[in-house]
DNA sequence: ATGGTAGATAGC
DNA sequence: GAATGCTATCTACCAT
């Protein structure tokens, strides 16, 4: 790394581009953001789907990595040079989509060193996927980065001269660029209340870079012998039904072994801020949609602990019931929770209109769909569908009528909210509306852009997630004096690995942290996780 | 050939 | 008045 423009008393950002040299390659990479740059593949602009500013990956041979962040200009840091120096890893300062980006770049030939994880300031003040306007200019330091790594595509020159410098050193300019960026984006952080947000995304990208190193370990020949048996039945298949799901099986997942496992581990890639929700993306594989037991026997067991290590495998107890009735809010649901009593008995006794005690298996089945499809405005005619689908219930549309009122009845807080937001989507018609979760994420939906059951659905997922990214930091630091790690994550499931003399202290532990921290997001409710020791997903 | 869309299906 | 939501990946199909 040639050094350069060093001052006698370095700057602010000469200090910061030396501490991120420090940084051991993976942690970091060069997130650059593009909207509007003319060689962009058509389908990174106009594809509704991926309509946010495109995002270009590139790898910067040799550096360390920084994530750069388009932005306008200049403002005050200080909120956030507390927090990030409070971290042993580099300001993450990020652009969303890069995922999508990546793939773009594949396929044009280029390979960009993968980076780890992403956060973007402008993705929280973008309140959605939907509408980056915010995020529109393009920075004239994303041109020289592209000129960096893709000469002759961008005028060296013109990049010369907006920057009014002559980059030779990627890592320097990335550093340059670094704060500058965030500066820009603090105020308005602070003026939307989206501190704790950014703070918190910021928090867990340690947890997010480790867990995408470590990755999960696979039993890949186990594996293999499960694709091939896919691929046998699929020679002497008849039922239609049964060949599309083996074809999906087979195209989704036959090559995984082959593609995505080194040294008996798999990697994905996690992205904390590709979705509206706040949940996480996942992709290149998909971690996060492995068939169930139910699906594809035999699948998650390939997903093993290695020899003389465990898996912790915790979830949460119907975390989005619990989080529903802390938004809405809802006393009665709130308060089945704190007796400790389950929220698909009171719904079947709303039901049958007869006690708790008395309800019966089959009965309590029924809630349970009732609970979880009415939950976020599903219609009775839907509900029908998903009712037999999801769980075998055949109801015809008065019984699906029926459970929809006993719903409300029983949960008058939850009926109250769903009107609320009935009427925020007359309002929805003519002028903007915004939902938010409980740390302050938005996610704005357009003027005629209104989403019912979106507004109902992303605010409480979303909540889910800032408590879940809170354990996932927790766990982080808690795990690893034990020696262990986390492994993956799937919107509320938590796998870690520990080593097996620990395993029931591990266990112990994540289901306290995990309790603990999503406890701080929502206090209204108990929390309740669960966590089992296994030798394999399945187990 | 490549880019783009809709629909199905995998997860939560 | 009615309305589950959030994703990724694959296939089939259409357009350039």
């Amino acid at each position: 790394m040639p050094a350069q423009r060093r001052l006698s008393q370095p700057t602010e950002v000469q200090t910061l581009a030396a501490e991120l040299r420090q940084l051991r390659p993976p942690a970091i990479a060069l997130f650059l953001a593009l909207d509007d740059a003319p060689d962009l593949p058509v389908n990174a602009r106009t594809d509704p789907h991926r309509a946010r500013p495109a995002a270009l990956a590139l790898a910067a041979p040799g550096l360390p990595a920084v994530h750069l962040l388009q932005g306008p200009a200049l403002a005050d840091l200080s909120p956030f040079q507390a927090l990030l120096g409070a971290h042993t890893a580099p300001p993450y300062v990020v652009v969303h989509d890069a995922h999508r980006t990546l793939g773009v770049l594949a396929r044009r030939g280029l390979t960009p060193r993968r980076v780890g994880c992403t956060l973007t300031a402008a993705t929280l003040l973008a309140e959605g996927a939907d509408d980056r306007r915010d995020d529109r200019p393009l920075s004239a330091l994303v041109r020289a980065e592209l000129a960096h790594d893709l000469p002759g595509e961008i005028d060296r020159g013109l990049i010369r001269s907006e920057l009014g410098v002559n980059h030779q050193d990627a890592a320097a300019a990335a550093a340059d660029a670094l704060l500058p960026l965030m500066r820009a984006y603090a105020p308005r952080l602070r003026e939307r209340h989206l501190v704790r947000v950014f703070e918190l995304e910021c928090e867990l990208v340690p947890a997010v870079l480790d867990m995408e190193a470590t990755g999960l370990a696979v039993d890949a020949p186990a594996f293999a012998r499960i694709v091939e048996s896919w691929r046998r039945e699929r020679l002497t298949a008849e039922e239609p039904a049964r060949i599309t799901r083996l074809d999906k099986l087979l195209t989704t997942y036959g090559n995984w072994p082959r593609d995505y496992v080194s040294a008996g581990r798999i990697r994905t890639h996690l992205y904390p801020l590709a979705t509206d929700s706040g949940r996480f993306a996942c992709a290149d594989p998909n971690l996060q949609q492995v068939p169930s037991e139910h699906t594809a026997p035999g699948v998650r067991a390939c997903f093993v602990a290695p020899h003389g290590a465990r898996l912790i495998i915790a979830d949460y107890a119907q975390i989005e019931l619990r989080v529903a009735a802390h938004l809405a809010p809802c006393p009665v649901l709130r308060q089945v929770f704190r007796d400790r009593r389950d929220p698909h008995r009171t719904t079947a006794a709303a039901l049958t209109r007869a006690p708790e005690s008395a309800v019966t298996d089959h009965q309590r089945k029924l809630a349970k769909a009732v609970n979880f499809g009415f939950l976020f405005g599903m219609g009775a005619r839907r509900f029908r569908e998903y009712a037999a689908t999801s769980y075998g219930l055949d109801l015809d549309l008065p019984a699906a009528e029926r459970a929809r009122e006993a719903f409300f009845r029983a949960f008058p807080g939850i009926a109250a909210w769903h009107r609320r937001i009935g009427d925020l989507s007359r309002r929805g018609e003519r002028e903007d509306i915004t939902v938010q979760t409980a740390l302050g994420r938005r996610k704005r939906f357009p003027a005629g852009a209104f989403a019912f059951n979106a507004a109902l659905n992303i605010p409480v997922q979303g909540t889910a997630a800032e408590g879940f990214k809170r354990a996932m930091i927790d766990l982080h630091r808690g795990l690893a004096p034990l020696g262990g790690r986390g492994v993956l994550c799937v919107h509320d499931e938590y796998l870690a690995e520990v080593p097996e003399d620990r395993a029931e202290e591990a266990r112990q532990l994540v289901t306290r942290i995990m309790e603990e921290a999503m406890a701080t997001i929502v206090p209204s409710v108990p929390i309740v996780a669960e966590a089992r020791i296994a030798t394999s997903w399945a187990g």
